[in-house]
DNA sequence: CGCAATCTTGAGCGCCATCAATACCTGTGG
DNA sequence: CCACAGGTATTGATGGCGCTCAAGATTGCG
């Protein structure tokens, strides 16, 4: 197998894992794949900041991602976090919104970049496509909202247990690793570092988790930690 | 002109406003108009709840709409205000996402629905239109992200502030009109009724607005207004 | 014109951000 | 494999923003 051929399997499988392209056949896949190419990022490497020209489509095949924006008083504030098969930047392909965010690797990564013409064809021969792009940003815009209802009526224990709920099910375990650090979880969370720390620790202190180094939480009661969610 | 003359009239213009048709040709949008049916609501009057089953695009013709979602705690947490050429629904016309939302008339109110398969035949036949579906719902996120960030990060007067300075820039005019009550505004805002009033009345002593009534307010001083909102 | 709804103002306090100091991890290099 | 250093996390002390509860004032609708 030779480099060229291997590249190419490397970007079909970029290309079938993402959601928004897994309804169609195996020929398209390799005709998408031929349209896209791929970029390697370092680790804490930007891939996107606010004034870049953003006329690709990205989709995250290996690694980690974080989206966030800058406060005006300088701090991140962190919107997304990017696993394989997530995609940014497809608000500029199709509107003329400006790009605030930045996209930094929070490990070596590899994307799949499409650009904006091509997927503008993909686009015309699969409408699918454009009910999947709709499907996603759909979702986002839900998580959006409910993001900004917690931050306005449930305080910190609250909005921590239900991430940590929410990791939970994600990771399809009891015994969960943070993806990021805590300062970036905390202004996800709309808090600071410590005291996401002082409320972890109250929970450890009640018995409902157990942490272990800095990225590991042991659920130790699920129920407990439900209960504090629907107290609310 | 016969009643259902004014009928098909009435509906053409409905049609006629909303952003996302307003490329097409005058046939087609008479052909989307034979697709669309109106219906009326009386003030305070519920548009959808969130169990109903939700098979429509909502266009709002006259009138104004609140859209909002119920915190754990009961209290109303707003998310959109609908003013003519507005739409609503579109989520679960292409995804399985389950309404959360109320959306409530907060005048008489007239909208135009049209079922989810005439509006699936209008896309197929007309693609531009799910281009300007994902462009709303990409402002939509935009505007959602950023408030995650204002809540997080800037306290309520200068969340106030920037919200006021919004309303001038809509309202092309420094003689505000508020679209609703305060209760409402405050939880957009993620506060209440009475830190609102407590801000307003700083705002008013120090002679950056004047207020009238109950729902206007004059910008004596917009630079000073822009100037909270710069020097967070 | 009267009354209900809405808004304003006041008092008190709790949550959480900030600042600061210490402790702890983790991975790097000897 | 261990020691060290830098980054990261924890814990403490303090103060202020804004929420809650409560009472009065204003508005504007019927």
């Amino acid at each position: 197998m030779d480099a060229h051929t291997e590249e190419k399997n490397f970007n079909h499988s970029c290309v079938s894992i993402v959601p928004i392209f897994n309804k169609l056949e195996h020929e398209e896949l390799t005709w998408i794949t031929e349209l896209s190419h791929s970029k390697r990022f370092k680790k804490n490497e930007f891939i996107l900041q606010p004034l870049d020209s953003y006329n690709h489509l990205y989709i995250i095949h290996t690694g980690k991602v974080k989206v966030f924006r800058m406060t005006e008083s300088g701090n991140e504030q962190l919107t997304r976090l990017l696993v394989p098969g997530d995609f940014m930047g497809e608000l500029a392909l199709f509107s003329e919104i400006t790009n605030d965010s930045f996209a930094e690797a929070l490990s070596d990564t590899e994307v799949c970049m499409i650009q904006r013409s091509d997927f503008q064809k993909i686009l015309l021969k699969h409408p699918s496509t454009y009910m999947k792009v709709i499907e996603e940003l759909s979702r986002r815009l839900d998580r959006a909202e409910k993001q900004v209802i917690q931050l306005n009526t449930q305080d910190v224990e609250i909005r921590l247990a239900s991430f940590i709920i929410e990791l939970s099910k994600v990771q399809e375990t009891l015994r969960i690793i943070l993806p990021t650090s805590k300062k970036d979880l905390a202004s996800y969370l709309g808090t600071t570092q410590e005291t996401m720390s002082r409320k972890l620790s109250t929970l450890e202190s009640k018995k409902i988790i157990k942490r272990s180094g800095q990225r590991n939480i042991h659920i130790l009661d699920l129920q407990a930690l439900q209960q504090i969610v629907d107290a609310s």
